[in-house]
DNA sequence: TGAAACCTTCACATCAATGTGAAGGCAAAT
DNA sequence: ATTTGCCTTCACATTGATGTGAAGGTTTCA
């Protein structure tokens, strides 16, 4: 699919698919004229290339643990693949992921909690 | 306590104190010199802030749910105050944390199975 | 009193992500 | 075949969060 067409169904627009791919996020493949191919599974990507972003990670970041997500080749598993030192950066980019999901829970509930109280003042008073 | 020592309870550089207080984020006082004066309670509310800024919330939104947040004092907790429109707007940030949320406790996971998917088939072949 | 270490404001620089426009080639349809 | 719309690259602008430095006042302490 054209990089139209990959926009139109992401909502992303193509300045910034281009980016992505100059940040190596992306690998389309290239049709006899030049144009960018990108296959079907490019959606999902995408989406989850967004969601990373909007999350507060960077495009390195991004890059760096993107191909060991949900990959279905699962062409790195093998474990010689798997130095410790990739370990460690998989493990310490969990756990900074693990530190922003809590981060956000404690809001997301805390206004729940706020919303709720004064709910609660409300049919008191009423 | 002073910008200075603030910043080195936090961690956050004075000029980003600064920026926040820019942003209406944070309001210390003045002292008779005109140097910031911050309440003990500034440090847990710097790391949340820092935490927000990290977890990819603009200063424009963290500045908007900010007040209902573990606020103690509960000033803004009479009925009258949670107008419909505010509670939709909280309600909206709250659905937003939670996609948050969700993305990145999906790639969390990813990443979590990628590794004991890598480790299994060591000990398999072990 | 003077030096060191803080504070103030102002201003300009940087960085990542994104917007936008120009100049020109390709493709599908009337 | 020409228009219309998409594609290409190149390049400069903007925005939000930061870094950094200048110029000057304050506090502390020797």
């Amino acid at each position: 699919m054209r990089i139209g067409v990959l926009s139109q169904r992401t909502g992303v627009p193509p300045r910034m698919l281009r980016y992505y791919e100059e940040q190596d996020l992306l690998h389309p493949e290239r049709a006899d004229n030049g144009y960018r191919d990108y296959p079907e599974s490019a959606v999902r990507l995408v989406q989850q290339i967004r969601g990373l972003l909007d999350s507060g990670l960077t495009t390195e970041i991004i890059r760096r643990i993107l191909p060991f997500l949900d990959d279905p080749s699962q062409i790195h598993l093998h474990p010689q693949c798997l130095t410790p030192e990739l370990a460690a950066l998989l493990e310490a980019e969990a756990n900074r992921l693990q530190e922003r999901i809590d981060c956000l829970s404690r809001n997301r509930d805390a206004i729940h909690a706020y919303l709720a109280a004064v709910r609660a003042l409300r049919t008191e008073t009423t």
